[in-house]
DNA sequence: GATGAAACATCAAGATC
DNA sequence: GATCTTGATGTTTCATC
């Protein structure tokens, strides 16, 4: 096994960690055709690598009230180094703002927003546009419903 | 404590769950002022009452060589309760596709995707538009760069 | 909320291919 | 020479009290 590849057995780790972290090394090591301890070194291995970035619960919006997500699409007239390391500073400290993307095409940034209700999403709007200086267009589209959540990447390339 | 509600203990457990739910219980409890006992029974409750949904490991995007995120939006002229659960079933189905909503405005659904590359989004896209019938509009736009992705939902609101 | 038994992760030493 | 197995040790979970 090379210093920084991925066998298969690896990624049948990660597929499975990837879908539920909580089950047994044992278990694990058992589905991969392993025992305990080889199983658990390429775990290892994998977190010094980088690839497992960490371990999460994953909760419920609904349960927390949290019922509005919304993609807001943004443009600006600023480019320059100090603005966006301004702007990203801004939306790290923004804990509405679950994902933000740089974008190729009409927008340069889209987020998505996650608040409790239309006037939430009033108070968040209002912070953005008095932090964030020299927006020159902001969008905002809502989400009815989310019809698939997923922190399970694409790995089928690999087996 | 009543039935289906949570106090600012559990929330703080869950906010410390939600960042980070590799670390021991005997860490947790003694963040929240509690012996395990106690913090466990709360942890167990959450998690029978649903608000934690699971516990999952989140991957390293780059060294999968998982780099190309896509948003694609979408419009249909089908709006019958079958399409829609044959559209859904698809959409479940395709691994690429993260993220799905339906929108109100002016495209009926987004998806958030993510692939290897421009060669893969293109097998994305014929997968996609072969499967999924009476789509009359899809635009896709591709991130530049990911400055934001968490699942920690914002819970500054509870506490 | 304390206790302790059972389950579990971790690690060392050595076997196997 | 990397990858595995066994078994011993320390830690964590979780049911009973």
């Amino acid at each position: 096994m090379g210093a920084n590849l991925l066998d298969k057995t690896d990624v049948k780790i990660l597929s499975l960690l990837q879908r539920d972290a909580s089950v047994a090394l044992t278990e694990i090591a058992e589905q991969v055709n392993l025992t305990t301890t080889p199983c658990w070194k390429r775990i290892n291995r994998m977190q010094q690598m980088g690839v497992i970035r960490r371990q999460v619960a994953l909760l419920d919006a609904a349960h927390l009230k949290l019922d509005l997500i919304a993609m807001v699409q943004l443009k600006t007239q600023q480019h320059s180094r100090q603005w966006f390391n301004d702007f990203l500073l801004q939306i790290k400290d923004l804990e509405e703002v679950m994902e933000c993307y740089r974008m190729a095409g009409e927008y340069d940034y889209m987020l998505k927003v996650v608040v409790q209700d239309m006037r939430s999403f009033d108070a968040f709007y209002k912070k953005l546009v008095s932090r964030v200086t020299g927006l020159t267009e902001v969008t905002s589209s809502f989400a009815m419903e989310q019809l698939k959540y997923t922190t399970e990447l694409p790995l089928s390339a690999y087996s």
